[in-house]
DNA sequence: TTTATACATTAGAATTGTTCCAGATTATTG
DNA sequence: CAATAATCTGGAACAATTCTAATGTATAAA
């Protein structure tokens, strides 16, 4: 998959996807689109993929890149979760899934799917709707 | 000052819980903990029990308070809820529940313990261990 | 194409929540 | 009370994020 069409026609899924959410397909917005939404696994904070960019060769303002996992989480790109005070991470898995948080060394991990189940949730508080159910599973290493 | 309890033992309770917990029943940390620790059921985040005491006459550095606050939740009498990226929210339930958080107002507010099931979870990662699983139930007003 | 323009990007300043610090204060113990 | 260790304090420092105003670029229209 990623590899193969990856000379053929890189840029175009990304640009497409970019287009259908509004998005002006700038030279930033590719590069980090290419870098985030191939893989619907990724969990990054603006800082950890701001570098990233960097070593990848691309340049890219920080500001830019806040901007940008804005926009894409807006559009339905991605998702921002939020376990840590003082920093968010944004995730490409737009799935209905949750999440292991390592308290230890600060990471995010997908949760399968069918392996968390929430069999009972109370009803909305009286004039509001549920906008996301969030289950967060914080572990730490044994070594501590 | 507070008025009428002021000579009978109003502290008291208060008082011991601190000693308990290795704590020096200072004048902030007392009256802080008069503030929080009456109500299982509170929800501060530093600022705003910074505030909470000053209109109460209380006056608290807000250094003090996040030090309190700190050491209230490291001594187990409140726990600490992230929910929303840049801050944190101290809970005096330190019982096992989980959390309506109000998008649009910022609040944040028990889940009663039998209204959430989750009946099944991953097992953790390879050299690591649970050391709690939150559920957030994200809600927002209608009128949105 | 060129051009006009609305949209994006940028570096750095500003803001926010929090922690750190060094000096002043206070609870405790003898 | 005096000694001492813990605590409190205001302000500086910090980290993550947002804002701003100047500059650059994609796009649609001619």
């Amino acid at each position: 998959m990623a590899s193969s069409d990856t000379h053929t026609r890189p840029y175009s899924g990304v640009i497409f996807r970019l287009k259908n959410a509004g998005l002006r397909p700038t030279r930033q917005r590719i590069a980090l689109a290419n870098l985030l939404l191939a893989s619907d696994n990724r969990h990054v904070t603006a800082e950890a993929l701001h570098e990233e960019a960097k070593n990848a060769g691309v340049s890219v303002s920080l500001a830019t890149v806040y901007n940008a996992l804005h926009q894409f989480t807006d559009a339905g790109l991605m998702r921002e979760v939020v376990v840590d005070s003082g920093r968010s991470f944004f995730d490409t898995n737009t799935s209905d899934h949750h999440h292991f948080f390592h308290e230890d060394i600060g990471r995010l991990e997908d949760i399968p799917n069918d392996q968390v189940r929430v069999s009972q949730l109370p009803n909305a508080p009286a004039g509001t709707t549920v906008s996301r159910v969030d289950v967060i599973v914080r572990v730490s290493g044994l070594a501590n």
